[in-house]
DNA sequence: AGTCATTGCACCATCGATTGTGCAAAAAAG
DNA sequence: CTTTTTTGCACAATCGATGGTGCAATGACT
């Protein structure tokens, strides 16, 4: 308040003020003064002009020096879904609840891409990375490696760096006999009625496939494999999927497992271009989370990915003192259809 | 590749090694050799040691010296909701494309928190700052006038700060009348029948009151309060608006506006708590698109913010000479429900 | 050969904070 | 009234990059 628009201050300043030197200035407002014996006057005095003058420390300048800089990486393939956003809203929680300064940057899961941000964020002196959903978990562990960066992996594993992940089997299990059981209230279910969608050459879909393949077998008797349709992560692909379906048979799968939210987001497409029998009584399940996508007009079971406790425990492994490159499981859980969970929304501020 | 897990290289290193001064490699590996007359053979040496040592700027250091740090930040109310996440999507690009760094953060529409997470920000020398939905811009832009921080406001507007909105009152005037329209197919439509849920007591707020208040009394002509419930932003306050109407009279309005698709999540929640018949035939608009409440069971008409634009005319107001403290109003677009609007997912890398 | 312009680069202060070290003054001990 | 200990702080180097300034070497020109 008492300088206008003027120059932020700095400890030199408040140095001139006070009449002590730079570094004492410094040691009072970092903290460190009890253990460099600075009288509580002193201390006292050149807070109180601190607070006058409002200054902040130039993070910079102390980072350059201490080579620490108090930010926090989160590498995700895209913001603009619900569950990368919901655990970019875990992150800064957490981040800031540790007095650090959260970074959340996407890559659109381009291997290239990947390195090239992480490689940006190293220039910043980040002091750790998650890196969330890569799709060359281990290129962009060489390039922390090389600046001796902390990082982990979380949702998609890699074979070089500590990994946490959703139990994408066990999800996958509870996700197919959810779907299966629900289906089967209608009627019998033959095994050429399950389908699953989306998906690509990657660990979580390796396992949800697994998974999938595991319980409905088991239920079904049978699993052929036709009913397995990695489409890849793009909606316009997996949109492209069921059209195909659709013409070869007139007609959506009775039920079918879908990937992930994106890839649900692909199933809108297709249905934005059909009438509402098309798919009057089809039973979806989505291995993802999406308040608005559990409402949709037929039955869709969710998986809701725990991603506040893999960021927790992404912590707590990167506070380790050893990291091996361990790959930690974090149990979803099924979300029946019409469900509206609560989330980090409920942490806006408002008249509650 | 040379070096493995050392320190970073810095331009003392590739002084060293080139036999050059450590100006020398700044000047080269920073672009401004030409002008500084290097030679071009002294040039080409530095940028290959740079090359074969993986050398990339301390940017911490950079911005010390230069008090630019290249970081552009956006400041966000909440991460998770595809308004939001998809400004940031939007956002992260074009900073992206302008050689910056994205920063994005959330505070929580908490008025303290925002300050304290802008003062956070101006400590790491952000270049520039867009305030996207803040509860209290005027307070954010005194922040950062003191620190001589260039901003404009998105989303919600200010009064000290050039800012860049929705056409919040043309916007509901488009998504009242599709929803009469819409609704009156059914059968005539009474004032009574079309309500209004969710918003505050912001300037967003009152121009799409105002707008669907406008076009109520134009098409149903009357327009009575009740049916305004500005319930605040979060789904359970706007949860609880439904119940309470609920509770009244047995059903829900035959027509509503929601403000936003924060406030949508709380319709969600009624939902999950009551039988389908309850909400067989509503109608409603919401001030948000979303590509999962597009499809909704029941008609749900959308207003798609055009955060691309608005982001665009952001930067293109921080790179003028002069910025006043006008409002410039962007254009959004009705969509009809059903619609799987492609966005910033498609620009994921995949099998296309 | 002498003057002048140009080329090519080195030197050094600087950005703001941190931190190891040293030293005077005050307090305690003898 | 010394000697020792403790208190309280100042000094200066450092982190890595930037950019103004100065100066030697080379070439051009008279």
């Amino acid at each position: 308040m008492t300088d206008i628009g003027k120059k932020k201050a700095t400890i030199y300043d408040l140095s001139m003020l006070s009449g002590a030197s730079p570094s004492t200035v410094s040691a009072v407002l970092n903290g460190s003064w009890r253990k460099r014996r600075i009288k509580e006057a002193t201390a006292q005095l050149i807070q109180k002009l601190a607070n006058e003058h409002g200054y902040t420390a130039n993070l910079q300048a102390r980072g350059l020096r201490s080579s620490r800089s108090g930010l926090v990486g989160l590498l995700l393939p895209v913001h603009d879904n619900r569950y990368f956003s919901s655990m970019a809203q875990s992150f800064e929680a957490q981040v800031r609840s540790r007095g650090q300064c959260p970074l959340v940057v996407s890559a659109c899961r381009d291997p290239e891409e990947e390195r090239k941000v992480v490689a940006t964020l190293i220039s910043y002196s980040i002091d750790e990375l998650f890196i969330a959903g890569a799709t060359d978990p281990d290129g962009v562990h060489k390039v922390c490696e090389k600046a001796g960066l902390k990082h982990v992996n979380i949702d998609l594993p890699g074979t070089l760096a500590p990994s946490i992940i959703s139990d994408n089997h066990e999800g996958a299990r509870m996700l197919t006999q959810a779907i299966i059981e629900r289906a089967q209230e209608d009627g019998p279910l033959s095994p050429d009625d399950l389908y699953l969608f989306g998906g690509r050459n990657d660990h979580a879909s390796h396992e949800r496939i697994r998974g999938f393949r595991d319980v409905k077998r088991a239920l079904l008797g049978a699993d052929p494999d036709v009913c397995i349709q990695p489409t890849g992560y793009s909606p316009a692909m997996t949109a492209r999927a069921f059209e195909a379906f659709y013409e070869g048979h007139g007609k959506l799968p009775r039920a079918f497992f879908v990937n992930s939210s994106i890839n649900l987001e692909g199933l809108m497409r297709f249905l934005a271009l059909h009438p509402h029998e098309t798919f009057a009584d089809i039973i979806v399940g989505c291995y993802d989370y999406d308040p608005f996508g559990s409402f949709l007009p037929f039955p869709v079971f969710m998986i809701r990915q725990d991603s506040e406790t893999m960021i927790t425990k992404g912590f707590a492994i990167l506070d380790a003192d050893r990291r091996p490159p361990i790959t930690h499981l974090v149990r979803p859980t099924l979300v029946p259809p019409r469900t509206a969970l609560t989330g980090p929304l409920d942490a806006l501020k408002d008249i509650e």
